[in-house]
Parts: C-alpha cells; sequence; structure tokens
DNA sequence: GCCAACGTTGGC
DNA sequence: GCCAACGTTGGC
C-alpha cells in the first residue's frame, strides 16, 4: 500500500468529475512523461490512495483522495491521430504509454499549494521541491497522515 | 556521452 | 502572458 500525489487540470478532469459518478473508473489519460510513467505502469498497486491535485488553475492544490482501481494499461489516447495526446512515435504492438483507473474516495476543502507550503510538517514533500514538474509521485506515509488528519480533518 | 536548442509544465 | 525549471532531441 503505497500513496500518491497525481495532477490533473480541472477543466480536463477534475475530484468534481469523479464525485458525479463515484462508481465509474476513471482512466488517467495523458501521462507523457516517463518518470510518471514509470510510476503508474510499474510501482502502482490496486488499492492504493492518491491526492487528487488541481494544476494550471486559478487556486493551485489538492482536492480530494481518489483510489488505483485497476491494473496497468495502455493509453489509448496516444493512438488518437490528430487528438492532443496523439504520439506519432508509440506503435499499437509496442506501447509507449500506460495509464491506470482510478476512483472517487472523497473530496476535501482546497488545499492551496500556498497553504501546503506554509506547514514545516511538508516541508520535505516532493510536491514542494524547486522546480518539480512531475505530475505523479510518490507521497510518504508521515505527509499522508498529516494533510489527511490535520490539514481534511478525516478520521485515520 | 556531451550539450545546445527546443518544447512543455505550471505557478504566478 | 511571462518565465523559470525541467525533459527530450539530435548533432557532433
Amino acid at each position: 500500500m503505497q500513496y500518491w500525489l497525481m495532477k490533473s487540470e480541472p477543466e480536463e478532469l477534475s475530484i468534481g468529475d469523479l464525485e458525479a459518478t463515484p462508481a465509474k473508473a476513471f482512466p488517467w489519460f495523458g501521462v507523457r512523461n516517463y518518470q510518471a510513467r514509470n510510476f503508474m505502469r510499474d510501482t502502482m498497486q490496486v488499492g492504493d490512495l492518491a491526492f487528487f491535485y488541481h494544476s494550471g488553475c486559478a487556486v493551485p492544490g489538492i482536492a480530494g483522495i481518489c483510489r488505483i482501481c485497476s491494473d496497468s494499461y495502455p493509453d489509448d489516447s496516444q493512438f488518437a491521430v490528430g487528438q492532443p495526446y496523439f504520439d506519432p512515435e508509440s506503435k499499437p504492438e509496442a506501447p509507449r504509454w500506460y495509464l491506470r483507473d482510478v476512483r472517487f474516495v472523497a473530496r476535501s476543502r482546497l488545499l492551496p499549494l500556498a497553504e501546503l507550503r506554509t506547514w514545516p510538517q511538508l516541508a520535505g514533500m516532493r510536491l514542494l521541491a524547486r522546480g518539480n514538474r512531475l505530475s505523479i509521485m510518490p507521497v510518504s506515509e508521515a505527509e499522508w497522515k498529516f494533510i489527511t488528519g490535520e490539514l481534511m480533518g478525516l478520521p485515520s
């Protein structure tokens, strides 16, 4: 059981979209970074929990929690000619990009990036490291427990 | 294998 | 829209 943080632009997919259809498995499509792909393809396990992070919006921050609910499989969007995530270098017989499905767990109050930076307990968080651009990254158990317990007020 | 150029991410 | 930081590409 590991913890993660997954970034999404809410205009594309938001925690509200998951919440609106909590039984649905949402493919986490569009990741085009090898390190993030490797986390999804190789390291994640079904049942892992992840913070759902809203990026590229007015107030970026953690907006809720989702659960990894599938094994990894090829991201269809890499083969969609003319679409934003098309990758002409990737072949169906050797897909380059893999994803997993996630499902809604909880919405939280928005925890803005600027607020997360103020907590000494989170000073080592990868999300807050200078120049960090990874869209999928591990979260330590201590960070997870602090955020869910102290900032979200969820029972442990 | 180095590294400059370029494209992308993502906060502000 | 700007720009810092990073990842990728490709020439050498």
